[in-house]
DNA sequence: TAGTTAATCAACCCATAGGTTGAATATGCC
DNA sequence: GGCATATTCAACCTATGGGTTGATTAACTA
């Protein structure tokens, strides 16, 4: 799979993306990772795999610990390809500001 | 599923993503999408689903024909998710420019 | 009315995703 | 060495995704 592809895929899960929020705060262990989820520890732990994959978050050993990092790198990638679109959404702001424009010269 | 997921979903796909490109150029109709791709007609009508239901796309009526058109609405929300983590890939480089110019008055 | 074109529906296949539970592997502490 | 803690590995289950082929619906055209 391609890069943008899996990390768009990493993104489309709500349990993936508050973790990286969480690590937005800072590094974390797994099991701190999980502690506010509702699901198993390994269930979170394959999260951190797709999210390592797709180069989101690098690991570290300490002891048994395995503190997890975000890595923003990979969204760079998105918020390029998302910025090719942009124009996209604001033409239609554009097209109101002139329609809005048109009809305040009218009356 | 929420909408930021399903959007992120429907982008983690090559094929779909290739699909937004080419209605950036302008509306077409089902055929027309598909012509480019190795795959089934049914298979990009699958994909236009997916796009439509994402709110990626929008899709018209004219005689047999099923025009679409792309709706980058919802990417403002991938836009400003992405911006919330602006930080932490531009602070990489901030942390660069600070090295070098750190190693620069050293030397 | 019959035939052609555009698109969708339906059934199916196989691989993967997200979850589970239970066992295994390190590492630190007495 | 023996035990607790942190994490991963492995096997399994079920749902979904992306693809296929074949049938169906709808609209134009001769």
């Amino acid at each position: 799979m391609d890069r943008l592809s899996e990390v768009f895929s990493a993104l489309a899960d709500p349990t993936r993306r508050a973790i990286l929020a969480r690590l937005a705060e800072g590094e974390a262990t797994v099991n701190q990772i999980a502690e506010p989820f509702p699901i198993s520890l390994q269930a979170v732990s394959k999260h951190l795999k797709v999210l390592e994959r797709a180069g989101l978050i690098t690991r570290g050993i300490q002891a048994q610990w395995r503190p997890c990092r975000l890595d923003a790198a990979p969204l760079r990638g998105v918020a390029e390809w998302v910025t090719e679109y942009q124009r996209f959404w604001e033409e239609r702001y554009d097209e109101l500001g002139t329609y809005l424009t048109k009809i305040q010269k009218e009356n």
